[in-house]
DNA sequence: TGACTATTCAAGAATTCTATTGAATATTAG
DNA sequence: CTAATATTCAATAGAATTCTTGAATAGTCA
């Protein structure tokens, strides 16, 4: 071989790194993952997002455009704003893969997680058992989640009963069955509320620990992020 | 619910993304991914890493020192040298989560990879069948990195056959037989070389397209990042 | 011990990234 | 057409990151 060729394609492996590195690096902002990881639960309109992350519009914007021209994200008109949502599945399932990443590398991660959940909420089974249980009659899966949002990813075997509703009609639940509760994915306190709330009534809760996409399966089409 | 333990757990949150923002932030330099994806194949001191990937030693040096604070990468003492090693393989399997979503979203970088690859070396069958055909008799995985690399991730049902003696001795090998070539994980273009080599010689040669760490699943213990 | 090797440390310059500001654009509703 | 709303653009200051340089450390070998 030349060595010219070798040269050749040492720059096309610096190309290769480089181009991956720059994507690793769009997940490397506090503000674009907190962005992408609330598009992952639903799309929002620019100033929902600024709201939610507690940036400011002009910022979230800024960080959107990056994040589009990049593939990361899409966009559709609406009447009046403009709905980013993620450009693909794969974008949550890194995500997932990334947080997971973090909280074994980090034990300060850990702990900071668990602050967020009530002590005892540990789910004894996974996903796919929950949804067996679901199948064979034994357990449900609720989705804390305000319908919208729910209708947009729905989880399958769930029902939907966003937190207010639990509050006012948890008693009409039976009481045989055993109870699998998500929210808005896997830092979202709601879960562990809503297990807090069932258990004071005597129910079988747990808050089951995974994210709407590899829950679901199941995402919106990419679009051409032109 | 009271109003400051939601700012709490507003708090709680910014912790939570901050840490992992950080974590993905360690991919996103060139410099240091190259020195990932380097150790994802074998150990090696600063000043191999550092001629592999061109930068200098002190850099280098910097970079990994980062890397072992955060727990990335482990260190063994040498006679003389340090030997920098993966912390975990979820290290390099992220890496792999990575460059997938990579290439989903970078047409540039697809092509830049096929420029690695001669044509038509596209592996029809996925890892898992390739190891089943090597169970049944009808395919062989060739390694072909240098023995002391692969003695230290070996492949499961693979041969190694390092490159130079592929070169002289490859008419030896059974002409009634796939062959299914491994290299230095998913950017070398080792095993193209090797698929070229072994045509020419008329025999059903593809590259194998998955990292080591995937094949493997085996690895270092992780060491205390002290 | 002393020379040598491999690595790390420390400080600084250059570059890149991020968030802010205020203005500009575009679309809808009246 | 005009006002109002939602978003983007453009310039900038501040912060953080990266690489370089030259010196310092520590362990090995003779």
């Amino acid at each position: 071989m030349k060595s010219g060729d070798n040269r050749e394609k040492r720059e096309v492996r610096d190309v290769i790194f480089g181009t991956v590195a720059a994507v690793a690096a769009l997940f490397g902002s506090e503000a674009r993952l907190k962005i992408m990881q609330l598009l992952s639960q639903s799309p929002r309109s620019v100033e929902e997002i600024a709201k939610l992350t507690g940036e400011s519009i002009a910022n979230t914007s800024q960080h959107l455009q990056r994040l589009l021209a990049e593939g990361l994200v899409s966009v559709r008109k609406d009447k009046i704003s403009r709905i980013y949502n993620l450009g693909s599945g794969s974008v949550s399932e890194f995500i997932e893969c990334l947080f997971d990443l973090a909280e074994e590398l980090s034990p300060g991660l850990r702990e900071a997680c668990s602050q967020l959940d009530k002590p005892g909420c540990t789910c004894p089974v996974g996903i796919k058992d929950a949804i067996e249980l679901v199948r064979s009659g034994k357990a449900r899966i609720i989705d804390l989640r305000p319908e919208t949002e729910s209708a947009y990813s729905p989880i399958s075997g769930a029902i939907n009963i966003p937190i207010e509703k639990l509050k006012t009609g948890a008693s009409a639940l039976p009481k045989n069955k055993k109870y699998y509760l998500v929210c808005r994915g896997r830092y979202c306190s709601g879960a562990g509320e809503g297990v807090k709330l069932l258990r004071a009534l005597g129910y079988e809760a747990y808050k089951l620990r995974s994210s709407h996409s590899r829950i679901n399966g199941e995402f919106p089409k990419r679009r051409n992020a032109k």
